[in-house]
RNA sequence: GCGGGUGUAGCUCAGUGGUUAGAGCGCCUGACUGUGACUCAGGAAGUCGGGGGUUCAAGUCCCCUCAUCCGCCCCA
C-alpha cells in the first residue's frame, strides 16, 4: 500500500456516509427548533486563540495541538477545539449587535489533536455543537444539556449517562485548589515525577484518577461543591432542580473538571460504557469569562461539544443505523434500441427529482438486473423489445420480485407514487 | 509520551522453518436465447504491511519501521 490515510485520520467512505449525513440533519432539525443556527469557522485559527483561552498549561495546547507556520510567518493552529473559534467569529462580526441571546451551532467540524489513536480517539475527529452566549441563568445550562441529551435520542442512541459538576468561580477554584494538594500531599511524594508535576500543574486532575492510591487517599478530600460562593451554589442548586423537572437524569460527579481553562461553574460530560477507555461522547459547561478573555465584554455563556465518531460508534453498538437511502430506478435495456431510450427516459425521470442509473459496458441483461440488484435500487426498469415496440416498461421491484408493465409515459407518476 | 496485542485475497480468517500460499464470503463468466436473490461449474484476484538480518531454505525466527487494537495518559 503505497499511501494511507496519515494516523489517525481515516476516509469516511459511500457505504458510511448516510449515517453522518442523517446525524447531522438530525442535529440541524433539533437545534433549529431551539433557535439555533448554524456557523462555519475556518479550519485553522491563530494559536494564541487556543492559548489564551484552553490555558497555556492545558494539555491541549500542551501537547496536542497541530501547530505551524506559514509562508507569511504567521502561527497558526488546526482547530483543537469548536468553542474558541465561535467566540472569536462573535466578537469579530459584532453577533452581539443581533440582540442577545445568540444561539450558534456548528456542525460536523474537523477538530484536530496530536493523541495517541484508539477506537474512538483520533487526530482528526469531528465536532458539532452549540453556544448559548448572553444568559447568565441556569435555564441556559440546563437548554444546553436537554440539547445534547436529545440528540442522542434523535440518533437512536440509549443507556447514557449525564455527569454534571460545578467547578465554581476563579476565587473557588484557587482556594480548592490548594485544600485539595494540601489533602493529597502525602501520596505525592511518591508518585511517578511526570504524574506528579501533571498534578500540582491541575491539581483538580487527581479526582478524575484512576491510580487506585490516589482513589484512596482522596476518599476523604474535600468537596468542590462545598467551596463554592454562594451564588454559584444557587445556580448549581437551581440547574439540578430544573433538569429534575424536565425528566433529563443526571448524576453529580465531583470527577468532572474539564480540561479546559475557560470554564466557570458548570460543567458536564456525557458518557458511554460502549467505547472501551473512550468513554466521554460529549462534554461542556460554562465559560462565562471567556469572551472577556478574548478583549470583548464580559459575557456569560454555555455550550457543549460532541464527537460525531463516537457518537456514530455507539450508534452502531445499540444496533440503532438509519436506513440507508435507495437509488429509486436501475434502468436496464435489452438491445440497441433500448439503450437508446435509457438516457432519454433516466433524463425524464431525473428531472421529477427520482434517482435514475444505467449500466454503461453493455452487460448483458442478467448482468444489468444483477447491478441493480447490488447497488440496492428499488426499481428494476427494463426496456426490451416489446416494451420499445409498444412504449412501456416493466418495472420489476426488486425486493419482492413483483412485475408490472406499463406506459413510458407514467413511469415517472408511477415510481414516484411507489416510492412514498 | 509509556506498556502490551495484531497485520496473509475486496471482507472474515487458516497456514508445524521445506514444492507453485489456502478456505468461506464477495466479485466476474457460464449453465439460463427477456430476469437478480437459491443451486451447480469455471475464472480473476496476494509486495504474506514495509525494510533489514539469521538460514541451504522465512508468511513462519530475530531487529527496525508503519498501521491498527487494548490499557495508561488525556479527552470527543
Amino acid at each position: 500500500m503505497p499511501y494511507q490515510a496519515p494516523r489517525g485520520t481515516h476516509d469516511i467512505l459511500p457505504s458510511e456516509i448516510y449515517r453522518w449525513q442523517a446525524a447531522e440533519q438530525a442535529f440541524l432539525r433539533l437545534v433549529t427548533q431551539y433557535g439555533y443556527r448554524e456557523i462555519r469557522t475556518p479550519i485553522f485559527e491563530d494559536t494564541e486563540l487556543f492559548v489564551r483561552t484552553s490555558g497555556d498549561t492545558s494539555e491541549v495546547v500542551t501537547k496536542q495541538m497541530y501547530s505551524f507556520k506559514d509562508k507569511g510567518d504567521r502561527d497558526l493552529t488546526l482547530k483543537p477545539e469548536g468553542t474558541a473559534p465561535v467566540m472569536r467569529a462573535y466578537l469579530e462580526h459584532r453577533l452581539a449587535g443581533d440582540g442577545q441571546p445568540v444561539r450558534l451551532c456548528y456542525v460536523a467540524t474537523p477538530v484536530f489533536r496530536y493523541e495517541r489513536p484508539q477506537k474512538g480517539r483520533y487526530r482528526q475527529h469531528h465536532q458539532l455543537g452549540c453556544e448559548l452566549i448572553g444568559v447568565a441563568s441556569p435555564e441556559a445550562d440546563a437548554e444546553i444539556i436537554e440539547i445534547a441529551v436529545r440528540t442522542y435520542q434523535a440518533l437512536g442512541i440509549g443507556s447514557l449517562q449525564v455527569k454534571l459538576n460545578s467547578i465554581g468561580r476563579a476565587a473557588t477554584r484557587e482556594a480548592y485548589r490548594e485544600a485539595l494538594l494540601a489533602h493529597a500531599q502525602p501520596v505525592l511524594k511518591d508518585m511517578d515525577p511526570e504524574d506528579r508535576a501533571r498534578a500540582e500543574r491541575n491539581p483538580l486532575r487527581m479526582l478524575d484518577s484512576k491510580d487506585p492510591v490516589m482513589i484512596e487517599a482522596l476518599q476523604k478530600a474535600p468537596k468542590v461543591l462545598d467551596y463554592l460562593e454562594p451564588e454559584s451554589k444557587s445556580t448549581f442548586d437551581s440547574l439540578c432542580s430544573i433538569l429534575a423537572e424536565a425528566e433529563i437524569p443526571f448524576v453529580i460527579s465531583p470527577e468532572i473538571v474539564r480540561g479546559l481553562d475557560y470554564y466557570t461553574d458548570t460543567v458536564f460530560e456525557v458518557h458511554s460504557t460502549a467505547l472501551g477507555a473512550q468513554t466521554a461522547l460529549c462534554g461542556g459547561g460554562r465559560y462565562d469569562g471567556l469572551l472577556k478573555a478574548l478583549g470583548g465584554p464580559p459575557t456569560p455563556s454555555v455550550g457543549f461539544g460532541m464527537g460525531l465518531e463516537r457518537a456514530l460508534l455507539v450508534q452502531e453498538s445499540q444496533g440503532a443505523l438509519p436506513t440507508e437511502p435507495q437509488v429509486a430506478a436501475f434502468l436496464i435495456a435489452a438491445d440497441e434500441a433500448g439503450r437508446a431510450r435509457l438516457r432519454s427516459l433516466a433524463a425524464e425521470l431525473r428531472t421529477t427529482g427520482l434517482a435514475a442509473t444505467y449500466d454503461m459496458d453493455g452487460r448483458s441483461l442478467k448482468a444489468q438486473i444483477k447491478l441493480a440488484d447490488r447497488i440496492g435500487a428499488q426499481y428494476a426498469v427494463i426496456l426490451g423489445e416489446t416494451e420499445i415496440a409498444e412504449q412501456t416498461a416493466t418495472v420489476k421491484e426488486l425486493l419482492s420480485g413483483n412485475q408490472t408493465v406499463i406506459p413510458q409515459s407514467q413511469l415517472a407518476q408511477y415510481l414516484a407514487k411507489e416510492d412514498s
